[in-house]
DNA sequence: TTATGGTCGATTGTCGACAATTTTGCAAGA
DNA sequence: TCTTGCAAAATTGTCGACAATCGACCATAA
């Protein structure tokens, strides 16, 4: 088969620019969780046609991303505590099956690779930016995923790892023990280097389920608080000045970044 | 919050109507696997605008029913060995998490519910209608999916399940001993019953695990016996001799039902 | 005959305009 | 003051047209 290793030029529609844009834009807060946005706002701003955006938008829709009201409005989801529950679950399964594939298969190629990501994530501990400790983090979990050689896991796990991501941002709370970070991870990494498929993916789950709590529990404190001390929502009718946009018009949304 | 569970009356862009009708289209057959269709081909037979059919195609593009070459055309999929394995070991990984679910959270009314699933399943059996048989047996999974109550498992799931059913639609061949088929689902339902949330589990994997694995057997059979006498799977365009569409324009589709 | 180059039809990419629908705001009446 | 009804604004739904690009065909020359 013609399976060449040419980098072949990649042809790259304003369509797929404008949708990996206002993917960025929405999980990296640019676009606030729970925003309305409208599409001529977005056309607007990206100087391209509605129809265009249009089909930007509804892919998003499809990711998880973005809800459609008909003939009412876009909105950026907001991710409650069960969202995560089901993120994390669904997430501790893909990985738990990426995990043994991995360590099925393994060989030396695969096995400095995976070396490499480990390390790469021991050293950011060691500096101690939480956020690129973070980063790494999640490079090691995509790094197994991507060794997997499983091109539909893959694809689902870039989904639930998108709307993990928007929900980090939205709690600044993450990481806390950092030195505890390795020691969680060092077990699953050495169970797939010696091709323990068991242990690989029993440890994988365990560490995504755990982490899922961690973070579910986080955000139904968060939640209980927000509900204790409500915004001032139903007692103002008329006149009420700033205010969420909770139902009104769409918001504007801050600079986007230039397409291009 | 606003959790009533009132129905709500659902309004159906024709977008969305066409979504439908042409997954169906490509799910049961009628547009056959592996067959080249035009944006404006569809929109004329369907009478809608192309971009209208364009959002549709898009939308089954993402739910990896078709695939787009720019300026090119559109494909619908046909699923080699390699895709039905992806296919079987996420389908497994995912049943894998649902059946624990369920197992951990059963009681009485999903008790009865199981049941009922799995005695459907028995029925048929006796029947002996092999196309009702399968019908009943994904009814019996779709089941314990949905009663995991997990909404982003689920739709994972019907993914899934869509190419799946594609695949066996293609290969007519699947239920041989069907009197085993009952006693293959039996203990992943005793399990559940049980609330035995390791057992359900392990056997939901194995189960998809070994299934897939002999439809994956079959498929590689079938392609090595393609390989070596091709399939005249032709479509005549002009004036050209019947030859095969591997690259051609797009092929004629027989009538597609009407829209509404 | 075969290789080369250009032309042309087919197909998707992008766009702006109009239609359908919902939500909002205001005014009139009780 | 509160409710009700109506009009207007906002927003998505649908459409047809033109541009960009690709693949196939054909004329031409070695």
């Amino acid at each position: 088969m013609s399976k060449l290793s040419i980098p072949r030029i990649v042809k790259m529609p304003v369509e797929m620019q404008a949708t990996d844009l206002l993917r960025d834009s929405i999980v990296n807060g640019t676009i606030p969780s729970g925003a309305r946005i409208t599409e001529v706002q977005i056309s607007d701003q990206l100087k391209l046609s509605r129809a265009t955006i249009r089909t930007a938008l509804h892919q998003l829709a499809k990711e998880g991303l973005l809800t459609l009201v008909p003939y009412t409005g876009w909105t950026t989801v907001s991710l409650s505590a069960r969202d995560v529950w089901e993120l994390y679950t669904l997430r501790s399964a893909v990985e738990r099956l990426a995990a043994q594939l991995v360590a099925e298969s393994i060989n030396s190629a695969k096995s400095s690779r995976l070396n490499w990501a480990f390390d790469g994530l021991v050293k950011e501990c060691k500096k101690g930016d939480k956020s690129r400790i973070a980063e790494a983090d999640f490079a090691l979990h995509k790094t197994i995923i991507q060794m997997s050689d499983h091109t539909r896991l893959a694809s689902q796990y870039a989904l639930i790892e998108q709307q993990i991501r928007m929900y980090i941002r939205s709690s600044d709370a993450l990481i806390s023990d950092i030195t505890a970070i390795i020691e969680q991870h060092r077990p699953i990494v050495d169970s797939i280097l010696t091709g323990d498929v068991e242990a690989s993916g029993h440890l994988s789950e365990q560490h995504n389920l755990t982490e899922g709590k961690k973070l579910s529990d986080h955000l139904k404190q968060a939640e209980a608080k927000a509900a204790a001390a409500p915004a001032p929502a139903a007692a103002i009718k008329k006149k009420a000045p700033a205010k969420a946009p909770a139902k009104g018009r769409a918001m504007r949304v801050s600079a986007l970044p230039k397409l291009r």
